[in-house]
DNA sequence: TTATAAATTTAGGTAAGCTTAAATATTTAG
DNA sequence: CTAAATATTTAAGCTTACCTAAATTTATAA
């Protein structure tokens, strides 16, 4: 497997994670910096390959074979973001950058030699589960984006997603992060903004931040 | 500079350290397992982008930006090396399948935190020394390797260096490692084997393995 | 429902990094 | 010193992963 299908195939699976059935190829382009007909390409490649579902004009699927081959790579990542947080203590934003280009030739003897020394971690420190050397995945269920959670309630921060280095530095100056108990104070609905206390401070997020922000509700914490 | 390219050159350092500017491109093509016509295309290709010197039917040399580019990612290898056999206890076998492909898609930056981390180390646990930053680098001057020792002598082992899991495993289950005094009891000129004492017990070794061999003299440690 | 706009695919082309086979240069042996 | 053997390069071709531009399909709006 080249670099260029392992993140061919590793976008399906995190688009296909938020539009169930309905990944379009020109997505997928966008998100890759490559032009549709370069996706098209390779959609018709793995096709072949039975890495995935794609009749033209058609919305893109990965074959089970497809999607052991996404979560491989994902847990490289996830894996080697734990470990140079542990070891190296980098920052959310560098552990993602360095571990986009790692998890590509990593063999998966060097990921369960990893997982091994981190204890068989679940998640990694953006709060995003580690698939297990089998493909398991426990995608959380009961978290919510900032954005949708409701006025007044108290939340512990389960989830921070973004590969923005902006976003991160923010956070890091803010106290944002996994496992901080944060209180909605308003959603403010006409101009998607999301005011939260943490802290004992208020902070006023626009959508671009607050999209990145998972949340779990205290009380529900144990309903896993 | 692509994963191609960064072999290639890796390889004519390495080549030309045991070849003084009598490095054939037969021999790199041949290191790479690639053919010749595909070395010679490299070599041009190279040229045109002032990382080698080559003419045609002539050696291969490094220039000084190829030579920098090579110490870079070698560099990058046995920080690798050193920083896996550190935290995951890797084998000196394994520590060198892993740097092989790690060293590739690693930053400057990443390469520093590891150097860091590590505090600098100046030798990787095969006795290679890690090149700086700068691209400073210290090939380690007095060291012979175990087939050209004087019988009678004491030494260190300084260095093992090989790329053969085989080796490796015979090192470790005789107790060849860096630091180990050794005394050379007889070199059988007529077929190439070495006769040592190691923790008091003797081993003979066949020029294959003592050629991965190097030693410093015990008496000699202190004239670096 | 049909024309037009938008999305998607097809066609043709490029660079990298290889290959095999043929041509040419260098080395070596007599 | 020359001819055969050996080494090296050149030529032509392949695959991967892209690109641009043209063609085609699908969606939208009157």
């Amino acid at each position: 497997m080249t670099i260029s299908i392992e993140n061919f195939i590793k976008t399906i699976y995190k688009q296909d994670l938020l539009l169930h059935g309905d990944t379009k190829l020109s997505t997928i382009a966008a998100l890759l910096s490559i032009t549709n007909a370069a996706a098209t390409d390779m959609a018709r490649k793995l096709a072949s390959k039975k890495l995935v579902n794609y009749t033209k004009y058609k919305p893109i699927t990965l074959t089970s074979t497809g999607r052991k081959l996404a979560l491989k790579v994902i847990r490289k990542h996830r894996l080697w973001e734990s470990f140079l947080y542990k070891t190296l203590n980098l920052s959310l934003h560098e552990i993602h950058r360095e571990a986009e280009y790692l998890e590509h030739l990593t063999s998966d003897f060097l990921a369960d030699k990893i997982d091994q020394y981190l204890d068989n971690p679940t998640v990694d420190p953006h709060g995003d589960p580690i698939p297990g050397k089998n493909g398991n995945i426990e995608e959380a269920t009961n978290q919510v984006l900032i954005s949708d959670a409701e006025t007044g309630r108290k939340y512990n921060i389960t989830r921070l997603a973004s590969s923005n280095k902006d976003f991160y530095e923010f956070c890091e100056s803010n106290n944002i992060d996994i496992g901080v108990e944060i209180t909605i104070e308003k959603q403010f609905e006409s101009n998607n903004m999301t005011a939260i206390k943490i802290n004992n401070h208020t902070l006023v997020l626009n959508d671009l931040f607050a999209n990145n922000i998972f949340v779990n509700q205290v009380s529900k914490n144990l309903v896993v």
